[in-house]
DNA sequence: GCATAAAGCATAGAAAGACTAGGTATGCAT
DNA sequence: ATGCATACCTAGTCTTTCTATGCTTTATGC
């Protein structure tokens, strides 16, 4: 896939799996993986920074926790990251849309004049 | 809008609206506009990178020609251009299915355990 | 006449984010 | 012992978008 497109995705994509539970990084990327049927990889480089900024902007919260002896940082939404979600899955409507609109019709030939 | 979710989508706009027929850079970026209701504006600064870029690709060809007074340089699809037009929507499909598959079914809250 | 807007092209520089590639560490199977 | 999966992190590179600017010509308003 051509990376370009997941641009701006990625936030929206990681809040969603984190609305869906308490969850960690490793967890979340191998989610994404699964439910786009292995189209989306998020890799680390993006993973782990994505977190942080989502952090930084208070729409997730995150605390350490030993589980099955590996250490976890755990996220969970804010509800400030509720809202964003929300915001974002309509953003994405929009945009879907606004793409649509011009694949869209077929606007078969309009007539090319020569020079 | 979040423009880093144009990314991407911006060469297969812009290949979409050359694919209708010969046209130019401020026609393209004013054909954008209003086919996706406003809710794209390619910038110049990403409109005419993005032309050449194309060109480079040779994906492209343009032509100078003076048109009612106005120097312009018209742009049209090789056949390389094309095939890629087609590729890019075949991709934005499956990114937009990805897509779908991640926000898609509920996945009503899983049971999240304490700690 | 003159100013301003619109049409038209172009690029330099700043900002943002994805990825490569590297690092650390634990648990488990061979 | 060795490798693989789990689990986290980040520095640096690359790509791309946008802001801002500059240039030219034509149409329009005063």
């Amino acid at each position: 896939m051509d990376s370009r497109l997941l641009s701006g995705a990625v936030e929206m994509l990681m809040l969603e799996v984190i609305s869906h539970g308490r969850t960690y990084g490793y967890e979340i990327s191998q989610t994404v993986d699964s439910r786009s049927n292995g189209y989306f990889s998020l890799k680390e480089g993006s993973l782990y920074p994505a977190l942080h900024r989502l952090e930084t902007q208070k729409l997730v919260k995150s605390s350490w926790h030993e589980v099955e002896g590996r250490r976890r940082k755990y996220y969970e939404l804010t509800s400030a990251g509720i809202k964003a979600l929300d915001a974002k899955k309509q953003e994405w409507q929009a945009f879907a849309s606004g793409i649509q609109g011009v694949l869209g019709e077929g606007h078969s030939a309009t007539a090319i004049p020569a020079f």
